[in-house]
RNA sequence: GGUAUCAUAGCUCAGUUGGUAGAGCAAAGGACUGAAAAUCCUUGUGUCGCUGGUUCGAUUCCAGCUGAUACCA
Protein backbone atom coordinates (compact mmCIF):
# COMPACT_ATOMS: atom_id res chain seq x y z
CA UNK A 1 0.00 0.00 0.00
CA UNK A 2 1.22 3.81 -0.68
CA UNK A 3 0.98 6.25 2.00
CA UNK A 4 1.05 9.27 1.40
CA UNK A 5 5.14 10.51 1.81
CA UNK A 6 6.05 13.73 4.13
CA UNK A 7 8.57 16.52 4.06
CA UNK A 8 9.20 17.29 7.09
CA UNK A 9 10.48 21.07 6.52
CA UNK A 10 12.40 22.35 9.97
CA UNK A 11 12.89 26.21 9.31
CA UNK A 12 13.90 29.31 11.33
CA UNK A 13 16.24 31.86 11.69
CA UNK A 14 19.70 31.40 12.08
CA UNK A 15 21.28 30.01 14.96
CA UNK A 16 17.58 28.95 16.19
CA UNK A 17 18.65 25.54 16.88
CA UNK A 18 17.79 24.08 13.43
CA UNK A 19 20.79 22.03 13.09
CA UNK A 20 20.52 19.90 16.46
CA UNK A 21 16.68 19.21 16.07
CA UNK A 22 16.80 18.13 12.53
CA UNK A 23 19.34 15.50 13.63
CA UNK A 24 17.22 14.88 16.44
CA UNK A 25 14.32 13.84 14.71
CA UNK A 26 16.03 12.34 11.50
CA UNK A 27 17.56 9.62 14.33
CA UNK A 28 13.78 9.36 15.96
CA UNK A 29 12.04 9.26 12.23
CA UNK A 30 15.29 7.05 11.15
CA UNK A 31 15.30 9.17 7.83
CA UNK A 32 17.29 11.31 6.48
CA UNK A 33 18.21 15.20 6.27
CA UNK A 34 18.34 17.41 3.06
CA UNK A 35 19.91 21.08 4.15
CA UNK A 36 17.90 24.24 2.53
CA UNK A 37 20.53 26.65 3.60
CA UNK A 38 22.96 28.20 0.67
CA UNK A 39 26.10 28.49 2.23
CA UNK A 40 26.20 25.04 3.82
CA UNK A 41 26.57 23.37 0.31
CA UNK A 42 30.05 24.72 0.00
CA UNK A 43 32.70 22.50 1.49
CA UNK A 44 35.39 25.34 1.65
CA UNK A 45 33.50 27.24 4.19
CA UNK A 46 32.82 25.58 7.44
CA UNK A 47 33.35 27.46 9.98
CA UNK A 48 30.93 30.77 9.04
CA UNK A 49 28.11 28.84 8.17
CA UNK A 50 27.57 27.17 11.17
CA UNK A 51 27.30 23.61 9.46
CA UNK A 52 26.82 20.35 11.29
CA UNK A 53 29.69 19.15 12.83
CA UNK A 54 31.59 16.01 11.87
CA UNK A 55 30.18 14.47 15.03
CA UNK A 56 26.72 15.92 14.26
CA UNK A 57 26.82 14.65 10.18
CA UNK A 58 28.23 11.18 11.59
CA UNK A 59 24.83 11.43 13.59
CA UNK A 60 22.01 11.55 10.08
CA UNK A 61 23.16 11.29 6.84
CA UNK A 62 23.10 14.90 5.45
CA UNK A 63 22.44 15.75 1.84
CA UNK A 64 23.86 19.33 0.26
CA UNK A 65 26.31 19.80 2.73
CA UNK A 66 29.67 19.93 1.66
CA UNK A 67 28.20 18.62 -1.30
CA UNK A 68 29.81 21.79 -3.88
CA UNK A 69 32.96 23.59 -4.33
CA UNK A 70 32.39 27.04 -3.95
CA UNK A 71 33.91 27.14 -7.57
CA UNK A 72 30.93 25.97 -9.05
CA UNK A 73 27.89 27.78 -10.16
CA UNK A 74 25.05 26.25 -7.98
CA UNK A 75 21.41 27.86 -8.30
CA UNK A 76 18.19 27.51 -6.50
CA UNK A 77 17.31 25.87 -9.89
CA UNK A 78 19.73 23.03 -9.71
CA UNK A 79 18.73 22.59 -6.11
CA UNK A 80 14.91 22.12 -6.86
CA UNK A 81 15.97 20.09 -9.36
CA UNK A 82 18.48 17.99 -7.73
CA UNK A 83 16.45 18.10 -4.35
CA UNK A 84 13.50 16.70 -5.89
CA UNK A 85 15.34 13.69 -7.27
CA UNK A 86 16.80 13.28 -4.43
CA UNK A 87 13.67 13.29 -2.18
CA UNK A 88 12.11 10.90 -5.00
CA UNK A 89 15.26 8.27 -3.92
CA UNK A 90 14.94 8.71 -0.49
CA UNK A 91 10.74 8.07 -0.74
CA UNK A 92 11.59 4.63 -2.41
CA UNK A 93 12.89 3.39 1.65
CA UNK A 94 10.93 6.53 3.83
CA UNK A 95 8.05 7.83 4.55
CA UNK A 96 9.26 10.54 5.68
CA UNK A 97 12.10 12.88 4.73
CA UNK A 98 13.35 15.81 6.69
CA UNK A 99 14.65 19.88 5.12
CA UNK A 100 15.97 21.77 7.27
CA UNK A 101 17.16 24.98 6.37
CA UNK A 102 16.82 29.08 6.80
CA UNK A 103 17.11 30.18 3.03
CA UNK A 104 13.56 30.53 2.47
CA UNK A 105 13.66 30.65 -1.39
CA UNK A 106 15.85 27.09 -1.47
CA UNK A 107 12.84 25.53 0.85
CA UNK A 108 10.25 27.55 -1.57
CA UNK A 109 12.03 25.95 -4.11
CA UNK A 110 11.27 22.24 -2.75
CA UNK A 111 8.04 23.11 -1.22
CA UNK A 112 6.02 24.87 -4.00
CA UNK A 113 8.57 25.37 -7.48
CA UNK A 114 9.31 27.45 -9.96
CA UNK A 115 8.60 28.79 -13.02
CA UNK A 116 11.13 27.03 -15.55
CA UNK A 117 13.12 29.66 -16.33
CA UNK A 118 16.96 30.15 -18.11
CA UNK A 119 19.87 30.24 -15.58
CA UNK A 120 22.48 32.57 -15.76
CA UNK A 121 25.11 32.63 -17.76
CA UNK A 122 27.95 33.68 -16.27
CA UNK A 123 28.74 35.87 -19.39
CA UNK A 124 26.12 37.20 -19.67
CA UNK A 125 25.67 38.49 -16.05
CA UNK A 126 29.11 39.71 -16.11
CA UNK A 127 28.35 41.78 -19.40
CA UNK A 128 25.41 43.27 -17.41
CA UNK A 129 27.66 44.16 -14.25
CA UNK A 130 29.65 45.80 -16.24
CA UNK A 131 27.23 47.88 -18.09
CA UNK A 132 25.86 49.04 -14.96
CA UNK A 133 28.61 50.21 -13.59
CA UNK A 134 29.13 52.01 -16.45
CA UNK A 135 25.81 53.37 -17.15
CA UNK A 136 24.01 53.66 -13.86
CA UNK A 137 20.63 52.35 -12.84
CA UNK A 138 19.12 54.46 -15.32
CA UNK A 139 20.71 52.28 -17.90
CA UNK A 140 19.00 49.45 -16.36
CA UNK A 141 15.88 50.95 -16.14
CA UNK A 142 15.68 52.13 -19.64
CA UNK A 143 16.35 48.54 -21.02
CA UNK A 144 13.26 46.90 -19.08
CA UNK A 145 11.24 49.05 -19.61
CA UNK A 146 11.59 48.87 -23.58
CA UNK A 147 11.74 44.89 -23.13
CA UNK A 148 9.78 44.04 -20.46
CA UNK A 149 7.33 46.62 -19.51
CA UNK A 150 5.38 44.15 -17.75
CA UNK A 151 7.99 43.33 -15.62
CA UNK A 152 8.96 47.14 -14.98
CA UNK A 153 5.56 48.00 -13.74
CA UNK A 154 6.12 45.34 -10.94
CA UNK A 155 10.21 45.09 -9.84
CA UNK A 156 12.17 47.44 -7.54
CA UNK A 157 13.78 50.10 -10.20
CA UNK A 158 16.09 50.70 -7.24
CA UNK A 159 17.00 47.16 -7.26
CA UNK A 160 19.58 46.22 -10.03
CA UNK A 161 20.14 42.07 -9.19
CA UNK A 162 16.49 41.89 -9.97
CA UNK A 163 16.72 44.13 -13.31
CA UNK A 164 20.00 42.68 -14.47
CA UNK A 165 17.94 39.01 -13.39
CA UNK A 166 14.84 39.84 -15.88
CA UNK A 167 17.38 41.34 -18.55
CA UNK A 168 19.92 38.75 -18.78
CA UNK A 169 16.94 36.08 -19.34
CA UNK A 170 15.37 38.39 -22.29
CA UNK A 171 18.83 38.57 -23.87
CA UNK A 172 19.13 34.83 -23.50
CA UNK A 173 16.22 33.52 -24.95
CA UNK A 174 14.56 36.72 -26.47
CA UNK A 175 11.52 36.71 -24.35
CA UNK A 176 10.57 38.95 -21.81
CA UNK A 177 11.21 37.77 -17.61
CA UNK A 178 7.71 38.24 -17.05
CA UNK A 179 6.63 35.96 -19.88
CA UNK A 180 7.69 32.42 -17.82
CA UNK A 181 6.00 33.43 -14.93
CA UNK A 182 2.73 31.63 -14.75
CA UNK A 183 3.13 31.76 -10.81
CA UNK A 184 1.21 28.62 -10.16
CA UNK A 185 2.51 26.13 -7.33
CA UNK A 186 3.78 22.64 -8.87
CA UNK A 187 2.02 19.63 -7.27
CA UNK A 188 4.83 17.56 -5.34
CA UNK A 189 3.81 13.85 -4.63
CA UNK A 190 4.57 14.66 -1.42
CA UNK A 191 2.82 17.11 1.68
CA UNK A 192 5.27 18.94 3.26
CA UNK A 193 4.83 20.60 7.20
CA UNK A 194 6.48 23.11 8.36
CA UNK A 195 7.89 23.78 11.31
CA UNK A 196 9.20 26.92 12.64
CA UNK A 197 11.29 27.52 15.39
CA UNK A 198 10.02 30.16 17.55
CA UNK A 199 13.03 32.69 19.72
CA UNK A 200 12.27 35.62 21.67
CA UNK A 201 13.79 38.02 19.52
CA UNK A 202 16.34 39.45 22.19
CA UNK A 203 17.30 35.67 22.84
CA UNK A 204 18.16 35.26 19.49
CA UNK A 205 20.24 37.92 18.89
CA UNK A 206 21.99 37.00 22.57
CA UNK A 207 22.78 33.70 20.69
CA UNK A 208 23.68 34.99 17.33
CA UNK A 209 26.07 37.35 19.15
CA UNK A 210 27.71 34.26 21.32
CA UNK A 211 27.84 32.26 18.51
CA UNK A 212 29.65 34.33 15.95
CA UNK A 213 32.23 34.46 18.85
CA UNK A 214 32.60 31.07 19.24
CA UNK A 215 33.29 30.79 15.28
CA UNK A 216 36.22 33.26 16.11
CA UNK A 217 37.18 30.85 18.54
CA UNK A 218 37.12 28.33 16.03
CA UNK A 219 39.26 29.67 13.78
CA UNK A 220 36.79 32.04 11.40
CA UNK A 221 39.63 34.34 10.59
CA UNK A 222 42.04 31.62 9.76
CA UNK A 223 39.01 30.30 7.38
CA UNK A 224 38.43 33.49 5.89
CA UNK A 225 42.28 34.55 5.12
CA UNK A 226 42.66 30.64 3.28
CA UNK A 227 39.27 31.74 1.67
CA UNK A 228 41.29 35.02 0.35
CA UNK A 229 42.38 33.87 -3.35
CA UNK A 230 38.29 33.29 -3.46
CA UNK A 231 36.80 36.74 -2.50
CA UNK A 232 35.17 37.36 -5.58
CA UNK A 233 33.40 34.44 -5.99
CA UNK A 234 29.82 34.92 -5.26
CA UNK A 235 29.54 32.05 -2.67
CA UNK A 236 32.05 34.44 -0.53
CA UNK A 237 29.80 37.19 -0.68
CA UNK A 238 28.99 35.94 2.58
CA UNK A 239 28.07 37.35 6.10
CA UNK A 240 30.94 36.27 8.26
CA UNK A 241 33.26 36.43 5.03
CA UNK A 242 33.19 39.93 3.68
CA UNK A 243 33.63 41.76 6.84
CA UNK A 244 36.70 39.99 7.57
CA UNK A 245 37.74 40.44 4.06
CA UNK A 246 37.71 43.72 4.61
CA UNK A 247 39.50 43.03 7.84
CA UNK A 248 42.53 41.60 5.98
CA UNK A 249 42.14 44.49 3.76
CA UNK A 250 42.98 47.09 6.35
CA UNK A 251 39.63 48.66 6.04
CA UNK A 252 38.68 47.63 9.54
CA UNK A 253 40.64 46.49 12.85
CA UNK A 254 39.36 42.80 14.11
CA UNK A 255 37.16 44.05 16.82
CA UNK A 256 35.09 46.19 14.27
CA UNK A 257 34.87 43.50 11.95
CA UNK A 258 33.89 40.86 14.36
CA UNK A 259 30.92 43.22 15.34
CA UNK A 260 29.82 43.81 12.31
CA UNK A 261 29.49 40.23 11.50
CA UNK A 262 27.12 40.66 14.49
CA UNK A 263 25.09 43.10 13.54
CA UNK A 264 25.00 41.56 9.91
CA UNK A 265 24.00 38.46 11.19
CA UNK A 266 21.05 39.75 13.30
CA UNK A 267 19.80 41.59 10.28
CA UNK A 268 19.95 38.27 8.48
CA UNK A 269 17.97 36.78 10.75
CA UNK A 270 15.49 39.80 10.85
CA UNK A 271 14.92 39.40 6.66
CA UNK A 272 14.39 35.48 7.55
CA UNK A 273 11.49 36.20 9.76
CA UNK A 274 10.50 38.69 7.50
CA UNK A 275 10.46 35.82 4.82
CA UNK A 276 8.91 33.11 7.21
CA UNK A 277 6.20 35.36 8.59
CA UNK A 278 4.02 35.51 5.48
CA UNK A 279 3.77 32.24 5.19
CA UNK A 280 1.07 30.79 6.80
CA UNK A 281 1.42 27.09 6.53
CA UNK A 282 4.33 27.50 8.97
CA UNK A 283 3.36 25.87 12.14
CA UNK A 284 5.50 27.86 14.82
CA UNK A 285 6.78 25.80 18.18
CA UNK A 286 9.36 27.27 20.94
CA UNK A 287 12.52 26.48 20.60
CA UNK A 288 14.33 23.92 22.09
CA UNK A 289 11.18 21.06 22.45
CA UNK A 290 11.30 18.47 20.14
CA UNK A 291 8.16 17.32 22.43
CA UNK A 292 6.34 20.58 20.79
CA UNK A 293 7.79 19.01 17.45
CA UNK A 294 5.78 15.25 17.86
CA UNK A 295 2.37 17.13 20.02
CA UNK A 296 2.77 19.81 16.26
CA UNK A 297 2.73 16.62 14.12
CA UNK A 298 0.61 14.88 16.07
CA UNK A 299 -1.88 17.63 15.39
CA UNK A 300 -1.20 17.86 12.07
CA UNK A 301 -1.76 14.28 10.95
CA UNK A 302 -5.50 14.57 12.29
CA UNK A 303 -6.12 17.16 10.01
C1' G B 1 37.27 73.20 47.33
C1' G B 2 37.19 77.26 43.04
C1' U B 3 36.28 78.60 37.89
C1' A B 4 34.57 77.37 33.03
C1' U B 5 31.92 74.39 29.66
C1' C B 6 28.37 70.78 28.80
C1' A B 7 23.61 67.83 29.92
C1' U B 8 18.25 66.97 23.69
C1' A B 9 16.25 59.78 20.47
C1' G B 10 19.56 53.42 22.14
C1' C B 11 24.62 56.15 20.50
C1' U B 12 27.17 60.70 18.36
C1' C B 13 25.35 65.36 17.93
C1' A B 14 22.34 69.63 15.48
C1' G B 15 18.41 73.09 16.68
C1' U B 16 14.59 76.17 18.63
C1' U B 17 15.94 85.17 18.14
C1' G B 18 10.59 81.65 23.89
C1' G B 19 5.09 78.65 20.49
C1' U B 20 7.01 70.97 23.23
C1' A B 21 12.32 69.27 18.13
C1' G B 22 15.84 66.66 13.57
C1' A B 23 20.30 64.44 11.16
C1' G B 24 23.78 60.28 10.88
C1' C B 25 24.42 55.61 12.95
C1' A B 26 21.83 51.80 15.68
C1' A B 27 16.89 49.71 15.59
C1' A B 28 12.05 48.30 13.60
C1' G B 29 8.78 47.07 9.43
C1' G B 30 8.58 45.42 4.36
C1' A B 31 9.78 43.41 -0.77
C1' C B 32 11.70 39.06 -3.13
C1' U B 33 11.09 33.16 -9.33
C1' G B 34 18.40 30.42 -10.76
C1' A B 35 23.31 36.28 -6.86
C1' A B 36 18.86 34.92 -1.64
C1' A B 37 23.83 34.47 4.36
C1' A B 38 22.45 38.21 -1.86
C1' U B 39 19.94 42.70 -3.38
C1' C B 40 16.55 46.56 -2.46
C1' C B 41 12.46 49.84 -0.12
C1' U B 42 10.02 52.43 4.06
C1' U B 43 9.90 54.40 9.11
C1' G B 44 11.99 59.16 14.14
C1' U B 45 11.15 55.95 18.55
C1' G B 46 11.86 62.00 22.99
C1' U B 47 9.48 63.96 30.77
C1' C B 48 14.89 68.33 25.52
C1' G B 49 19.15 66.09 33.47
C1' C B 50 16.10 67.54 38.17
C1' U B 51 13.46 71.50 41.15
C1' G B 52 11.76 76.19 41.19
C1' G B 53 11.32 81.43 38.98
C1' U B 54 9.99 85.01 34.99
C1' U B 55 6.21 84.53 30.99
C1' C B 56 -0.23 83.82 28.05
C1' G B 57 3.44 80.00 26.97
C1' A B 58 10.11 77.53 28.96
C1' U B 59 13.57 72.34 25.97
C1' U B 60 15.20 77.58 24.96
C1' C B 61 15.90 83.03 29.59
C1' C B 62 17.18 83.18 35.24
C1' A B 63 18.46 80.66 40.03
C1' G B 64 19.53 76.39 42.70
C1' C B 65 20.62 71.20 42.59
C1' U B 66 22.75 66.73 40.42
C1' G B 67 26.14 64.55 37.01
C1' A B 68 30.21 64.77 33.30
C1' U B 69 34.58 67.08 31.36
C1' A B 70 38.61 70.62 31.48
C1' C B 71 41.61 73.93 33.99
C1' C B 72 43.12 76.16 38.77
C1' A B 73 44.14 74.94 43.75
Amino acid sequence: MSTLKTLLIILGPTASGKTALAIDLAKRLNTEIISADSRQFYREMSIGTAKPTAEELDHATHHFVNSHSIKQNFSVGDFEKQGLELLETIFKTHNTAIMVGGSGLYIRAISEGFDELPSASPELRNKLNKEFEEKGLAYLQDRLKETDPVYYQMVDLNNPQRMIRALEVFESTGLPFSSYHKSAAHERPFRCIKIGIDFPRELLYQRINQRVDDMVKQGLVDEVKTLLPYRHLNALNTVGYSELFDYFDGKTDLETAISLIKQNTRRFAKRQLTWFRKDQDIKWIPAGSVAMVENALKGLSEV
